[in-house]
DNA sequence: AATCTATTTAGATAAAAATCTAAATATATT
DNA sequence: AATATATTTAGATTTTTATCTAAATAGATT
């Protein structure tokens, strides 16, 4: 398991954020927004499913990847509380 | 320049800023926290600097440390726009 | 069954980040 | 003026992370 922070820590994968923001993707679509290879973005999205940021689903080959919202709201939870100087 | 996430990415500097939310410390009251050496501490803060989540301020020979709650502050509300499909 | 497609895993290499030591700067004190 | 204190900068080394190539897996198609 990975933090938050680590996860979203590279461009590449606040890119891929972002892109699931509009729904859903298989790794392979995915892939077609970057130059880099297929491993490497699959490398991505490994660490963002151990930093809990996006959940994956495999059905036949394809496995589709979603933004997972809930860890961001618990990341504003969090930083508000910090702001706050309380701890949740 | 620096992005928040990255300035946010480090474990040290994540500590960092949990001890300056309960007040400012000079650059020495911080390193007295961490066994690394005062030049690795320095380091991290200038990372935090660039990344505007801590001011400095200069003082005869000592420097005192901030937290930027306005950028903390800022960051929940690109997080929250983000949740909402909407760009800030 | 052989092949194709989608994706991952393993292992190597390259690039970036963290840490260290040593030296520099700036101010205070003796 | 010489020395001590606080902190940073420079440069080298170590550690971590990102990326690549090649091969493996798993399901679909011919």
């Amino acid at each position: 398991m990975k933090t938050v922070w680590e996860g979203m820590s590279d461009v590449t994968r606040r890119k891929i954020l972002t892109l699931l923001r509009n729904g859903s993707m298989t790794a392979g679509e995915i892939c077609s927004y970057f130059d880099s290879r297929p491993a490497t973005i699959s490398h991505h999205l490994s660490i963002l499913k151990e930093s809990n940021l996006v959940t994956a689903e495999k059905k036949a080959q394809v496995i589709t990847y979603s933004l997972n919202v809930d860890v961001l709201q618990s990341m504003i939870k969090k930083l508000t509380a910090f702001i706050n100087n309380r701890n949740v």
